[in-house]
DNA sequence: ATGAAAGCGCTAACAG
DNA sequence: CTGTTAGCGCTTTCAT
């Protein structure tokens, strides 16, 4: 009314609420809450000619459930969380991917938590996550003794762990076969004839890492070869860090004639270091590393790898989440996956 | 009763509730529930001695408060949407880090929609968005026209655009000066002479590929070369896009002497291309590319490049988006970032 | 300074 | 087959 006298007055786009309600759709259908839940919960005790008018006003009003209040009312959430060490990560990308994918498929939403490597970090989200009253949460952990996951264990809330593992927790775990993958790839360098092979590893506090110098220890004990620790050396999974390692290998008074290189970043930064110190591959120092990543299709020779099945490892964590959600009580299990071992040229020297 | 007569019964392992409420709480502390309330949330008017009990409490019975329960009273949740469309890409892999960076320092947890360039994907994200009720979204439409966006905008759900634009809506926005960028680039290879220089482009459809290919032909402008269509191509930001698209620039009775590639992964498809063609980096054919990647210190010779501030358009788009939260009403803002040109050797040659 | 009570939007007994 | 009602856990007036 007093509007009318300007003559300018807009009525607001929408003259229906913005944010339209159950009860909204239940008036305009002419029937009640429980009727229009009903409906849209695909429950059966409803008359066709009912059911039709609901989903009418449901979409003339563009009704959308609010998730909130559902997932208060039934104490669940359709929410799972992830948790990875660094997004930036093409290995862990795809992982998110492979998560994200399968959570969608099963009408989830996804909470993508970055944690950094760092302890701290992985807690806070794990409060969030807790906070938020998840549905479950897929883990790549930090630590392997005493994590904050154990949090949510104690919260009754799924879990699943990927890429590493959780020390004397019962709990659902994807893997890859570190060790197995490892003591082939190195196996191969040994085999060309190769006495002494540089190490470059993440952090023996990430499980996989460790895991991967075994395989490199048991290669060498497979061909009786000693074990010389002054070519190992261990780092955070980051480019630099594989520069700064494998510079420090190629400066020893008696370099390693091969090199093995444990995570995709390390193998990176290996790479660049080889490349400034003019050595050639694989006439000067043979190369073999875990990870492949597309760049590699790009370097002259063709690297030596072990290829992980990495979206395989998310769909499969989150496959396993879905069914945990599903049924609480079934059965730990434990899933190792076979990396790829693609054997090319850049491990084909035989030195003298 | 039932499971009495089995006498395999099993308490539940927790006695104490394994959700906490505060109520559980307020007992513990003898006060009442809007009591717990105000101290957590840091309310004035609570006596210390109070204070202090209700915090013992909470410490004790490891409380953590329902943000579903808060987000339903407070009709708004803690929680914004992140939209992009290739998670793999490490360009989003970057924004979606600084987005998550900061959405975490505001404590607001972040949902990861990979919308993969299908735009019935992006709707179908955008309407879980709504019914969860998101604080906010940040999007990289698939499209600049008619986007499932507007739905947000008409459920007055603050949100920012980054990357790439939406016609006719008015929300802030975070892009790069595609166009300076490229004109830039592609003026390098004209100012060492080059007359015939190929394109690969993302579709147009993506509005960061349509104005970097405006860029393309203003830089030809600039020095009055002719436009020649048949060096021109585009498709889907995809590496093996790119490698095919380029080989068929290189098969052209009359190929181009230098060529630019409008995206990360084109470049990287451009690159094998080049390579599998035998042809040498400048001399046979010159590059300048759009984006920058962690891999380009390996190859020879370096590259030239626009290397954008991933990050920071992540991170800008992220500080607009709580702002707007924080202040609806604010007028929009539209930021443009500038990339950084980087010439180096791949454009280096002067042709005959 | 603190408590009682209402209510956010939805679902699930229970009635009819 | 459909409606009434209670209540999920929290915040926020409104009293006191």
């Amino acid at each position: 009314m007093a509007f009318a006298t300007t003559g300018f007055f807009q009525f607001p786009q929408w003259s229906d609420p913005v944010r339209v309600r159950i009860s909204d759709v239940a008036r305009r259908a002419g029937v009640s809450n429980a009727t229009v839940s009903r409906v849209l919960a695909n429950k059966p005790h409803v008359r066709e000619e009912v059911r039709i008018r609901v989903l009418q006003a449901v979409d003339e009003l563009g009704y959308r459930p609010s998730r909130v209040a559902r997932s208060l009312r039934v104490q669940r959430s359709r929410i799972i969380g992830l948790i990875i060490s660094d997004i930036q990560n093409p290995f862990f990308t795809s992982l998110v991917r492979a998560v994200e994918d399968v959570a969608h498929t099963y009408e989830y939403a996804t909470f993508l938590c970055n944690s950094d490597e760092d302890l701290e970090k992985e807690r806070l989200y794990i409060d969030l996550l807790l906070a938020e009253r998840v549905a479950g949460v897929v883990v790549s952990p930090t630590r392997e003794l005493n994590t904050p996951s154990q949090r949510l264990v104690n919260a009754q809330i799924p879990l699943v762990t990927v890429d590493r593992r959780i020390r004397d927790m019962d709990v659902d775990t994807v893997l890859v076969d570190n060790v197995g993958a490892t003591r082939e790839l190195v196996g191969h360098l040994v085999e060309d004839g190769h006495q002494r092979i540089g190490a470059i590893l993440p952090f023996a506090a990430i499980t996989s890492g460790r895991e991967r110098l075994q395989g490199y220890e048991r290669a060498l004990a497979d061909h009786d070869l000693p074990l010389d620790t002054a070519l190992i050396r261990t780092g955070a999974p980051k480019e630099s860090v594989g520069y700064q390692l494998t510079t420090e290998l190629l400066e020893l008074e008696r370099p390693p004639t091969a090199l093995f290189t444990g995570n995709n970043l390390l193998s990176l930064g290996a790479l660049r270091a080889i490349r400034d110190k003019g050595l050639a591959i694989p006439d000067d120092i043979a190369l073999v590393a875990f990870d492949e990543m597309d760049w590699m299709s790009l370097i002259t020779p063709r690297l030596t790898v072990a290829a992980q099945p990495t979206y395989e490892l998310g769909r499969t964590a989150a496959e396993l989440l879905m069914q945990r959600i599903e049924e609480p009580n079934r059965p730990t299990q434990e899933v190792i996956l076979k990396p790829e071992i693609k054997v090319r040229q850049s491990c084909a020297h035989h030195p003298e």
